[in-house]
DNA sequence: TATAATGATACTATTATTATATCATTTTAC
DNA sequence: GTAAAATGATATAATAATAGTATCATTATA
């Protein structure tokens, strides 16, 4: 099971890429030959954080994406959420036929506990973070 | 996303069906009655529930299921295992290609810590503990 | 010995993820 | 002005994992 999907690793690495290189403006292409991410899936997320504020993006001739804020803003929790969604690991599969009390149901309650670390785990990386390392 | 398939869902309803009902025996289609899993799915599940040591069998005209160990010895952690093999959330996407340190890479140390708590969660919860309410 | 159960296993369906392909639009270098 | 080089938008295909079904063999007993 991935808890990431690749569009979110995927997607990690390219801000990181970026961000290891200051303020610079990338191509596609360009980061295509460092990432090899492929192509078309490239430049999907790309246009994906474009849309999703993570990116800022310029058209035209010499166009392409840069970051649209500093790296240490930058959540690993607003990748996730931008791809995958709000985590949720915890949905019920019964949907009232057999829990009686889905609130305090102690399997989901164990889930949701699960899922409440890895949010908070999210929430406190940054992509600077990641690249100092920690 | 799923963080237990529904596998693991039903036979921890399973266990915990049997669990309340002291050491009984049950057959597939009295358990189908009782908790309207999908029959040939739930055939299979108990099968494997049996073969990886959480049931046991009696076959022929008066067989069927029970629980093969005490609620309390039986963890989350052993379905989970069963079903859906030991925990990963952690697998690199990138094999070599990119990162140049799996040990280190500080993304895959943060979903490795969210997976420690996890199966920390899976194994301190036990069948009867789920019966308990906590 | 027919019946009622599990054992084994092959198959299908559904869904989510991953990846590709195309054409439209925008900007600018020339 | 216009060709070129970039992103925008979006439809489609491929793959894989999960979920569910169907069938026949084997076993034990009423
Ligand atoms: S099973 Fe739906 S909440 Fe307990
Ligand atoms: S990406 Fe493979 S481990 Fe960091």
């Amino acid at each position: 099971m991935k808890l990431l999907t690749r569009e979110t690793d995927y997607s990690v690495r390219v801000l990181c890429h970026m961000a290891a290189k200051g303020n610079k403006q990338w191509t596609a292409a360009e980061l295509y030959l460092d990432l090899r991410i492929p192509r078309p899936f490239l430049r999907r997320i790309l246009q994906m954080m474009n849309k999703g504020g993570l990116l800022e993006s310029r058209k035209g001739r010499s166009g392409g994406f840069r970051l649209a804020s500093a790296p240490r803003t930058i959540k690993l929790a607003d990748v996730v959420r931008l791809f995958q969604g709000e985590l949720r690991l915890n949905e019920c599969l019964f949907k009232k036929r057999i829990c009686p009390d889905r609130k305090h149901c102690p399997l989901r309650s164990k889930i949701q506990s699960i899922e409440d670390y890895a949010v908070k785990q999210f929430e406190g990386t940054t992509i600077q973070s990641l690249l100092q390392g920690n």
